[in-house]
RNA sequence: CGGGACGUGGCGCAGUCCGGUAGCGCACCUGCUUUGGGAGCAGGGGGUCCCCGGUUCGAAUCCGGGCGUCCCGACCA
């Protein structure tokens, strides 16, 4: 007989308990369109919180939403010379409409920079119309040949920003403004703590300049590229002509960025924090923050019920995110493993043994090391310091996925044999010199099937800078960051 | 796109080698008893065996071709 109420094991096979959690946890399922998934109520509930905090976090930095079309013209891609060779192999193409086929072909869009820079020169005639500060939920789709539930799918939801300046360093203040915005929400909303830092040339944004990115580490200490901020210098200016008069009278091109983070975070907040019991969701980004389980017992139950919906309404007007699970269907302990394989933080029982104690119990997703898992607190107290409570979680998350990604970090590696042997060993993050030859980097992925995720800000890299590059040959001009990675 | 595995009620699987009325566990429905860590008993419903074609008196099973999913790789803002 199988038994398919527990999960695989991540220490068995960590993909296999990924694709069980999303799918047993109510995520995401699977569609019939190859490659697309579908994103359930759990799922996007925990979606749409973490897009209320972003969308909070980009009006409070003065940006602005609007909408643009899913179709861009075949033209408008193919502009921006490095763009279409990015993007050329997983666009997917309307070409038939309205029972005709089209005259110019319409790309479903992967990424939206063509089409909004073409708008913006429109938009700006002088350096008073800029900045642009412009941001867009939407849909995209690129045709992966491999896909994985919330981690890359054909189709996914994001936000981009797209913004146009009219300096250079303004436009790279936006870049940096954007990525610690993003870093900040990683940290204080997902609990999962990046490393932020610059992309190396093979490995940036098709048509930026400079790409930088939130690199988290999973629990299998692969590399997840969790957030990217491009500085697009003048690249799309000048193929739309997104022109602007200065103050000195002069034309000049605008500078742009773009910037962007996905439902691949949601997949983030999975292996940042998931155990083998299931999902554990951080506080703040939780649908619902604490499930009531009233303890039914035959003949009495309406009292229980009756205080379980006054709880219910005392944590609400605490603005707890509350759920009763009423259901008489389920005995009490089935419900325990549906909510916590789900991630709910904090259960509550109430049963007739509170009622006559005036106590509840709460249990936490994850019990901290050296209690139990059930604390019976009187009733006034649980319900007024349950909001702490969940503050408390919150950060206790954050801090064990900061220890944990410290922990496989590997600093002043110096050849590519040791680089081979700390990956090999379970290593996450490696730091070593680099001479800043690309060719280095091809030789370092075929060796040891690892990329340079970043070469990391200054906050991240070790006190003394290595001397020489991790390949033997020429002095180290950067300190990077390698690792497998999703 | 290369290598490997898989596809049988909602889920997990057996049956396939060796062709002969489609099974098991869980889930679901009804009733009763239950309910503080995955309830028990009784009764019941549900399957074009991924698709198309071939062989055969007869195909879940054999043969050919597709499609899909997962894993590894290559590719990948």
């Amino acid at each position: 007989m199988a038994d398919d109420k527990k999960l695989t094991p991540r220490a068995e096979d960590f993909a296999t308990w990924y694709n069980e959690i999303v799918q047993r946890s109510e995520l995401a399922d699977y569609s019939p369109v190859k490659g697309s998934m579908v994103i359930r109520p759990w799922g996007y509930g925990i979606w749409e919180n973490m897009q209320r905090a972003l969308d909070d976090m980009f009006k409070a930095t003065g940006h602005e939403n609007a909408y643009f079309p899913l179709l861009i013209p075949m033209s408008f891609i193919e502009k921006e010379k490095a763009h279409i060779e990015g993007f050329a192999p997983e666009l997917a193409v309307v070409t038939h409409a309205g029972g005709k086929e089209l005259e110019e072909a319409y790309v479903i869009r992967p990424t939206s920079e063509t089409i909004i820079y073409s708008m913006y020169a429109k938009w700006v005639q002088s350096y008073r119309d800029l900045p642009i500060l412009i941001n867009q939920w939407a849909n995209v789709m690129r045709w992966e040949l491999r896909t994985r539930l919330f981690l890359r799918t054909t189709e996914f939801l994001w936000q981009e920003g797209h913004t146009a300046h009219a300096s250079a360093e303004e436009a790279e203040a936006e870049t940096l403004l954007i990525l610690g915005l993003y870093r900040k929400f990683m940290e204080e909303w997902i609990a999962m703590p990046p490393l932020t830092g610059l992309k190396s040339d093979s490995e940036k944004f098709a048509g930026a300049v400079r790409s930088y990115s939130c690199e988290a580490l999973m629990q299998d200490n692969k590399a997840l590229q969790a957030g990217t901020s491009h500085f697009l210098g003048q690249n799309f200016a000048k193929q739309f002509d997104l022109k602007f008069q200065s103050v000195e009278g002069q034309e000049e091109y605008a500078w742009n960025t773009s910037w962007g983070v996905s439902t691949r975070l949601v997949g983030g907040m999975v292996m940042s924090h998931g155990d083998d019991d299931g999902l554990v969701v951080p506080p703040r980004l939780a649908p619902a923050q604490a499930v009531i389980v009233p303890i039914l017992s035959g003949d009495d139950s309406a009292p229980v019920l009756a205080k379980t919906d006054e709880v219910a309404a005392r944590l609400r007007d605490l603005g707890v995110r509350v759920r009763v699970d009423a259901r008489d269907s389920l005995s009490s302990g089935a419900k325990y493993y549906e909510w916590e394989r789900k991630g709910v933080p904090y259960r509550i029982e109430i049963g007739p043994k509170d009622l006559a104690k005036g106590s509840l119990a709460l249990v936490r997703r994850v019990t901290p090391e050296g209690e139990k898992r059930k604390a019976f607190v009187p009733e006034d107290e649980a319900i007024a310091g349950l909001p702490g409570r969940l503050d408390a979680f919150q950060a206790e998350l954050l801090d064990a996925a900061r220890r944990r990604r410290d922990d496989a970090t590997v600093r002043g590696v110096s050849s590519v044999d040791e680089l081979a042997e700390a990956l090999d060993g379970g290593a996450g993050f490696v730091y070593t010199g680099w001479s800043g030859d690309a060719g280095v980097e091809g030789t370092v992925k075929e060796r040891c099937k690892a990329t340079i995720r970043c070469i990391p800000d200054e906050e991240f890299r070790s006190g003394e800078t290595p001397a020489k590059c991790v390949s033997g040959e020429g002095a180290a001009v950067h300190e990077v960051v390698w690792a497998r990675a999703y």
